[in-house]
DNA sequence: GGTGATGAATTTTTT
DNA sequence: ATTCATCACC
C-alpha cells in the first residue's frame, strides 16, 4: 500500500493487506486521507470499505495525527471490530493498545462503568440478556394485573427497547396515549426501568441511553470525553438508531473529527430502531461535511452489478451511487422460474453438484432466503443428496437454555444479590423449590429489604419453611458459600466445573435421555473452557453478556445457508437467491407497512443478496408454494420485475414438464388476451400492487367478483387431473385459477395451466 | 374451571 | 401445519 513508505518508523515490518494486489483508488484514497472535519463515506457494496476503514486508522496512527486513546472506532457487531483490530495491526506490523475501539454497546459500558454513579448504578453493573429482561417484564405485568396473554413480556419488551432506541427515557414517554396495554406501557417502562436500577443492572437499550443521560446532565464528563476523543469512526452508520446517533453527534462535537462509513443501501434494520435517516442527514447534521463515494466495485462482474443498481435506484430514501466495475461482464443474472419449491430445492442442488463438478469449493456457494423457515426444503434436499452444508446464525451459543442457566449460577457465586439468576436456578435442577415457596421469599426480601440469596440464607435459621424446603435451601446456599470461597483458592473455570457439578446441574443433563442432552453437556464444557481464557471472573461475565461467541467456522467444505439479514457484510462467488414471490419477498408484513418505507427496506435487501455475488446470481420463483401448510400461487416478487432486461436471462423449467403441459403453462401464456400479472411486471411497467380478486360467499355458493372475462379451458363442475394432487372437481374459478377439490389431496388451488380434463 | 371447537396469525436479529 | 387465543359449553 502507497502510504506505506510514508511510514516514518522504517523499521517497521510491513505486512500486506490482506487484498493488497491493487493501490487505492481515487475516492479511497481520499476517504483515506480526509482526516480531519466531518465526513461521510458512502462505499457501496464491494467497493472496498473495510480496507479504507482500516487504512484511515493507521494513517491516522502513522501521521501522528493521534495516539490511540484519542481514537475511537464504532462497529455494530464485535466481528467488525476483531477484523479492524486485526487488520490495523497488520497495516502497522504491531497490534495497538489503548484506544477506543469495540461495538458501540462494548465502548458504552467501558465508558459508564468508572461514572456508573451518575446514572443510578454501581460500576459493577450487570449486563442483562433478553431472558432476564424478559422475565423481569413478566413479572411486572403480573404485579401490574395486566394479561400477559394480550401484551406477552415480548411485545411489551420491544416497544420498550424501540423508545430506548429513539432515546427516550419513561419521563419522555409519560404522555403516551397508545392503547398498548391500557395505556400502562409507559408506567411498565418507568417501572422496568426502576426495577433495573435496584438490580444494579442494565439492559442493551440503556447502555446508550445512560451514555446520554450521563453527558447531557454532566457538562465535565462531557468535556472529557468531547476532547478526549480526537478522532471518531463509525462503521455501518446506516445502521444507528437514534440514541446512537445522538451519542455521537454530543462526542463530536469539539474536534468534529468524525468519520461516518455506511451505506444507505444496505439499511435493513429499520424494525430494530435503525434509522435510515441518521444518514441520508448527515450534511445537515454536520455542516461542512465531505461527502465521498465509493463507488468503484472490487466484487462483482458488470452483470451483477447492473442489476443490482439498476434495483435499488427504485428506491426513494437514498443518496445515491452508482457502482462500476472495470470487471467482465460474466454470466447475466439468472431468474428461474419452477413449478414448486421442492422443485425449486431439486434445481438448487442440481447447480450446486454441477458446481462440485467444476470443482469449485462448497465455501464459495450460499443460499439465501428471506426468512429462516425457508431454509428447510434445501436442508432436506441437500441431506438426501449429501451435500454437505451449514445453516449461518441458528440458536446463538450464549442463548442456548444450558448456557444461561451455567452463566446464572456463575453469576450468583461472582453476586449473590442477583436475584434473577437466583430465580432462574434455585429450582433448576427440581428441588421441590416451587412457586409458593419462591413467594414466600419474595415478601421476604421485599419486606427485609435484602436480596433473595439472603432472604432464603435468614428464613433457614427460623422455623418460617417447611422442614424439607428449609433443608434444602439451606444446603444450596451453604453451596454457595463455599464456592465463593473456592473462587480464592482455585481459578475460575475450575470453580464453575465444581458449582454447575455439585449443583446437580451437570447430572440434571447426563440424566436427561433426549437426544440433545449430549449436546447439551458439550456446550457447558466449551463454556468452562472459554471461562479459562480470561483472567478474572468479571472480565468473562462482562464478555458474554456483549459478545456473542460464535462456535463454527469449521474448514470443512460446506455450502452455506443463511438469511438475507444475516447474509450481511459476506461475500461468495456464487449466490441463490430462492423464494422471490409476492408476500415471501417482499414480506407479507412489510407489504402491509404504511407508505413506501417497509418496501423500499426489502429492496435493499434484494439489493443486499445481489450484491452477495462475485461470479454469479441466481435468483428463482415458484409458482406453487406451500405455505404455513396451505398451497398458494404466489406472484412473482416485483423484485423480478424491476430487474433490468440486459443483465437477466429468464428460464422456465415449467413447459419443459411435458405431461404437465400438454401446451401447459406455455400455451396459458400465449392464450391470455392480457398477460398473466408477471409478465405485465417483467416488461417493467408501472404497477399497483397484485389485486387478489377474492370470490365472494353467497349463502355458501361461490360466486366470482368479476365475471370470467375469457372462457377458459374448464367449466364449474369439470373433472380435471393434476399431475401432484391426482383428479378432482373444479369448486371455483378466478381467472387461470382454479380451486380443485382432489379426491386424494383435499382442496386446492392450483394454475389453470397445469390441470388437464380427465 | 376445564374442554374442545373455531379462527387468526405466522420476518428479519445484534448487543 | 402449527401455534395460540378466544369462546361456547359443560
Amino acid at each position: 500500500m502507497v502510504y506505506h513508505r510514508s511510514m516514518t518508523q522504517a523499521a517497521l515490518p510491513i505486512t500486506p493487506p490482506p487484498s493488497a494486489g491493487h493501490h487505492l483508488n481515487v475516492a479511497q484514497r481520499a476517504a483515506v486521507e480526509a482526516l480531519d472535519g466531518p465526513v461521510l463515506v458512502l462505499a457501496g457494496a464491494g467497493t472496498g470499505k473495510t480496507r479504507v476503514l482500516t487504512a484511515r486508522l493507521a494513517h491516522l496512527l502513522m501521521t501522528g495525527k493521534a495516539v490511540p486513546g484519542q481514537i475511537m472506532a464504532v462497529t455494530f457487531t464485535n466481528k467488525a471490530a476483531a477484523e479492524i483490530r486485526e487488520r490495523v495491526g497488520a497495516l502497522l506490523g504491531r497490534s495497538v493498545e489503548g484506544w477506543f475501539l469495540g461495538t458501540f454497546h462494548a465502548l458504552a459500558a467501558r465508558l459508564l462503568r468508572p461514572h456508573a454513579e451518575r446514572v443510578g448504578l454501581k460500576p459493577n453493573f450487570t449486563i442483562l440478556g433478553t431472558d432476564d429482561q424478559l422475565r423481569l417484564i413478566k413479572q411486572l405485568i403480573e404485579a401490574e394485573n395486566i394479561d400477559d396473554k394480550k401484551f406477552p413480556p415480548r411485545m411489551v419488551a420491544s416497544v420498550i427497547e424501540r423508545w430506548k432506541d429513539r432515546g427516550l427515557l419513561p419521563a419522555d414517554v409519560r404522555n403516551d396515549v397508545s392503547e398498548m396495554a391500557n395505556g400502562k406501557m409507559p408506567k411498565l417502562y418507568a417501572q422496568y426501568q426502576t426495577r433495573l436500577q435496584e438490580l444494579n443492572a442494565c439492559d442493551f437499550g440503556d447502555l446508550m441511553l445512560h451514555q446520554l443521560t450521563l453527558l447531557r446532565q454532566n457538562p465535565d464528563v462531557l468535556e472529557d470525553f468531547q476532547r478526549r476523543f480526537r478522532y471518531i469512526l463509525v462503521d455501518e452508520y446506516q445502521d444507528t438508531n437514534v440514541a446512537q446517533y445522538l451519542w455521537l453527534r454530543l462526542l463530536a462535537q469539539t474536534h468534529r473529527n468524525i468519520c461516518c462509513v455506511g451505506d444507505e443501501d444496505q439499511s435493513i434494520y429499520g424494525w430494530r430502531g435503525a434509522e435510515i435517516g441518521n444518514i441520508l442527514r448527515f450534511e445537515e447534521d454536520f455542516p461542512g461535511a465531505q461527502v465521498i463515494r465509493l463507488e468503484e466495485n472490487y466484487r462483482s462482474t458488470a452483470h451483477i452489478l447492473g442489476a443490482a443498481a439498476h434495483l435499488i435506484a427504485q428506491n426513494t430514501m437514498r443518496l445515491g451511487k452508482t457502482l462500476w466495475t472495470s470487471a467482465d461482464p460474466g454470466d447475466k443474472v439468472h431468474v428461474r422460474t419452477l413449478w414448486d419449491g421442492e422443485e425449486e430445492a431439486r434445481w438448487v442442488a442440481d447447480e450446486v453438484e454441477a458446481l462440485q463438478r467444476r470443482q469449485v469449493p462448497l465455501n464459495d456457494v450460499a443460499i439465501m432466503v428471506r426468512a429462516g423457515f425457508q431454509t428447510r426444503q434445501f436442508e432436506e434436499r441437500f441431506i438426501q443428496l449429501g451435500i454437505p452444508y451449514r445453516v449461518l446464525v441458528g440458536a446463538r451459543f450464549y442463548e442456548r437454555a444450558e448456557i444461561r442457566d451455567a452463566l446464572a449460577y456463575v453469576r450468583l457465586v461472582h453476586a449473590p444479590e442477583d436475584d434473577l439468576a437466583f430465580e432462574r436456578i434455585v429450582n433448576l435442577p427440581k428441588r421441590g423449590v416451587g412457586p409458593s415457596a419462591l413467594q414466600q421469599l419474595h415478601g421476604f426480601a421485599r419486606q427485609a429489604g435484602v436480596s433473595l440469596s439472603e432472604a432464603a440464607t435468614r428464613l433457614c435459621e427460623t422455623d418460617e419453611l417447611k422442614p424439607k424446603l428449609r433443608s434444602t435451601l439451606r444446603d444450596l446456599m451453604q453451596g454457595f458459600v463455599r464456592w465463593r470461597e473456592l473462587l480464592n483458592a482455585l481459578p475460575h473455570a475450575e470453580v464453575a466445573q465444581i458449582v454447575l457439578d455439585e449443583s446437580g446441574y451437570t447430572g440434571m443433563w447426563q440424566a436427561d435421555k433426549s437426544p440433545e442432552a449430549p449436546g447439551r453437556l458439550d456446550n457447558l464444557k466449551e463454556l468452562v473452557g472459554a471461562m479459562a481464557e480470561f483472567d478474572t471472573l468479571p472480565a468473562f461475565l462482562e464478555h458474554v453478556s456483549l459478545v456473542l461467541e460464535v462456535t463454527d467456522t469449521k474448514s470443512v467444505e460446506q455450502v452455506s445457508l443463511m438469511t438475507l439479514h444475516g447474509a450481511k457484510g459476506l461475500e461468495f462467488d456464487y449466490v441463490f437467491l430462492p423464494g422471490w414471490e409476492e408476500e415471501i419477498f417482499p414480506s407479507r408484513l412489510s407489504l402491509s407497512e404504511s407508505g413506501t418505507r417497509g418496501l423500499e427496506e426489502e429492496r435493499r435487501l434484494a439489493y443486499v443478496g445481489i450484491t452477495r455475488a462475485r461470479r454469479r446470481a441466481w435468483i428463482s420463483h415458484v409458482a406453487n408454494r406451500l405455505l404455513h401448510g396451505s398451497w398458494i400461487n404466489p406472484l412473482p416478487s416485483r423484485f423480478i420485475a424491476e430487474l433490468p432486461a440486459e443483465h437477466v436471462e429468464h428460464h422456465s423449467t415449467i413447459q419443459s414438464r411435458g405431461s404437465v403441459a400438454s401446451g401447459g403453462w406455455e400455451r396459458a401464456e400465449r392464450q391470455e388476451r392480457t398477460p398473466p400479472l408477471w409478465q405485465q411486471l417483467r416488461a417493467g411497467q408501472p404497477h399497483a400492487a397484485p389485486p387478489r380478486l377474492k370470490p365472494l360467499e353467497i349463502e355458501g355458493k361461490a360466486y366470482e367478483v368479476a365475471a370470467p372475462r375469457r372462457e377458459g379451458k374448464f367449466n364449474l363442475g369439470d373433472r380435471v387431473f393434476h399431475e401432484k394432487f391426482g383428479t378432482g372437481t373444479i369448486r371455483r374459478i378466478d381467472h387461470d385459477k382454479l380451486e380443485i377439490a382432489f379426491d386424494k389431496a383435499g382442496v386446492k388451488k392450483v394454475m389453470e395451466a397445469f390441470v388437464k380434463a380427465v
